[in-house]
RNA sequence: GGCCCAUUCGUCUAGUGGUUAGGACGCAAGGUUUUCAUCCUUGAAACAGGAGUUCGAUUCUCCUAUGGGCUACCA
């Protein structure tokens, strides 16, 4: 085995790729490159009833999308290939029959039904069923039958499975990268089914087989695989290879109330829980981060800091700078509930940071494609304007929609307060002062306006607050002289004519 | 039920045998912006509980509680 890292993402096509995933991904990712080594995609569906289609296609678009695309996968052949479970199907049988040969798994024979009583009837006595080394004795297993039965079985295709004959009493001491020390004793443990009925390993089998064929040397993954971390090691063991080194990262939980986050909550408290939106075969739809404006920087920062922290006060990291700062040994162990405030927060600082011109390009187009307005004046001013209190693309809109139309409602509460006795023969004035400004800039109207306020003693109030309810209709958005400037005299003096009348 | 893992502000977290227990999100107040948002400043806000070890425990040990995961021919 080389000593170069290779760490391996391994997630099952049975739907989109949940956030939590990704963040097993990303932090799979940043490992790697932390040591120059390689990220594989393992596509591991071995349970042929719960493949999805598409859901494959999703997780490499999912990955790409947000930079941490895999070295070797599926997609982009290595020399470890095939990188589906499917597709290295008959080698799992040798290593199987290796188990058996040597005496480290066995077959069994019973019946999903069987099995399914003995669960019922010790749950009616308050008990569990287990097939394990207690049971394994009284079941009908290569253990209890003769070679000949067995084999006579076998080859009048009687359905079996094959089992993992786990030691009987024996205390494992073992060690995981985040979580340090654990002991567990074997006779906690059931026979795991290694290869299933219809000709599959299960799980557990492909994955050991797989790992080491592929030469793994870290398996970073969920926590809901650390109760069989024990059985993985001894499958090691049973083989005679050295098993990678473990690390078992914390879950991301559900931001209010008990659990691991789900789909469902997000839809119940409005976020994305997948990084790309999905359309399930029943036409039912789940919203993902790109599809909601979020940019894969803000949602990476996101994710690496949650059951991650570099140690420092930082918390704002481009993707290069987590491969530099990432560390194992700085990853929590206790699971991290979800704040989507937080990823907002992410993804403002973000959006500030992006390039004026593809926010220019990006919000023209949202311009079209979601309001039909073409707009071909100086868009690039407008979305200077705007940026700062923008979190999204879509909030250039929402902060400056009266650029492109004319207010048909004035907003209630500020009309109250904004419309006075006097207030219709000052707009009036200010009118044609927005019309006798040469050149007609931010500044010259400004100082036009301002300069005739202070001369008379006018107050800014009285007429500030109308002249900016008149253009865009509520008391908001960016400074009220560029405003002015951007909507040229014409319009302005129009949407103040039209404000003047509503008010007669 | 059994097995395993975890527990610092509401949330994400830093931290140490002696600290004013630090930061961030969110929240509140003030300032800037003659609007709103941004931004800036300030504030409220935490060591789950009980024993033990110790001169001293948030930090070490044990117990309890709580939370979580697993317990399939799913991964």
């Amino acid at each position: 085995m080389s000593n170069k890292v290779r760490v391996r993402f391994a997630p099952s096509p049975t739907g989109p790729l949940h956030i939590g995933g990704v963040r097993t991904a990303l932090f799979n990712y940043l490992f790697a490159k932390k040591h120059q080594g390689t990220f594989v995609l393992r596509i591991e569906d071995t349970d042929q009833t719960r493949y999805v289609p598409g859901a494959e296609t999703y997780i490499l678009e999912a990955l790409k999308w947000l930079n941490i695309a895999p070295d070797e996968g599926p997609n982009k052949r290595g020399e470890f290939g095939p990188y589906r479970q499917s597709e290295r199907k008959n080698l799992y049988k040798t290593y199987v029959d290796q188990l058996i040969e040597s005496g480290h798994a066995y077959y069994a024979f019973d019946s999903s039904e069987s099995l399914e009583a003995l669960r019922k009837g010790a749950e009616a006595s308050g008990g569990a069923f287990s097939y394990d080394a207690r049971t394994r004795n009284t079941l009908e297993n290569s253990l209890t039958l003769s070679a000949e039965e067995t084999q006579q079985r076998i080859d009048a295709a009687a359905p079996f499975v094959v089992r993992f004959k786990t030691p009987e009493n024996e205390t494992l001491a073992f060690s995981d990268r985040i979580r340090g020390a654990m002991e567990v004793n074997t006779a906690t443990m059931d026979d795991k089914v290694l290869f299933k009925s219809d000709g599959m390993p299960t799980y557990h089998m492909a994955n050991i087989v797989d790992d080491h064929l592929m030469e793994i040397t870290h398996v970073i993954r969920g926590e809901e695989w650390l109760p069989s971390l024990p059985l993985h090691l001894l499958l090691y063991r049973a083989f005679g290879w050295e098993a990678p080194e473990f690390a078992h990262l914390p879950l991301i939980m559900k931001p209010v109330g008990k659990g691991k986050l789900s789909k469902r909550d997000g839809e119940k408290l409005g976020f994305p829980v997948f990084p790309l939106e999905w359309k399930a075969a029943d036409g039912s739809v789940s919203a993902g981060y790109r599809e909601e404006g979020y940019l894969p920087e803000a949602v990476i920062n996101m994710l690496a800091l949650l059951g991650w922290n570099p140690g420092s006060e930082q918390e704002l990291f481009t993707l290069n700078e987590l491969v530099e700062a990432f560390d194992l040994s700085r990853v929590n162990k206790s699971g991290a509930k979800f704040d989507p405030e937080k990823t907002k927060w992410f993804q403002h600082h973000y959006l500030q940071q992006m390039d004026e011109g593809l926010l220019t390009a990006q919000f023209r187009s949202f311009l079209q494609d979601e309001k039909n307005i073409r707009y071909d004046d100086d868009l690039h001013h407008i979305v200077a304007l705007l940026k700062e209190r923008a979190t999204f693309v879509a909030d250039f809109w929402e902060q400056g929609y009266f650029f492109f139309l004319a207010p048909d409602t004035y907003d209630e509460k500020a009309l109250k307060k904004a419309w006075k006795e006097d207030t219709a023969s000052l707009l009036e004035k200010v009118i044609t002062l927005v019309e006798g400004t040469t050149p007609f800039t931010a500044a010259s109207v400004s100082d036009a306006i301002k300069g005739w306020i202070v001369d008379n003693e006018i107050g800014f109030g009285k007429v500030m607050m109308p002249l900016r309810l008149s253009l865009v209709g509520a008391m908001q958005g960016p400074d009220v002289f560029e405003i002015v400037s951007l909507l040229g005299k014409g319009e302005t003096t129009a949407r103040m004519r039209r404000f003047i009348a509503s008010q007669a």
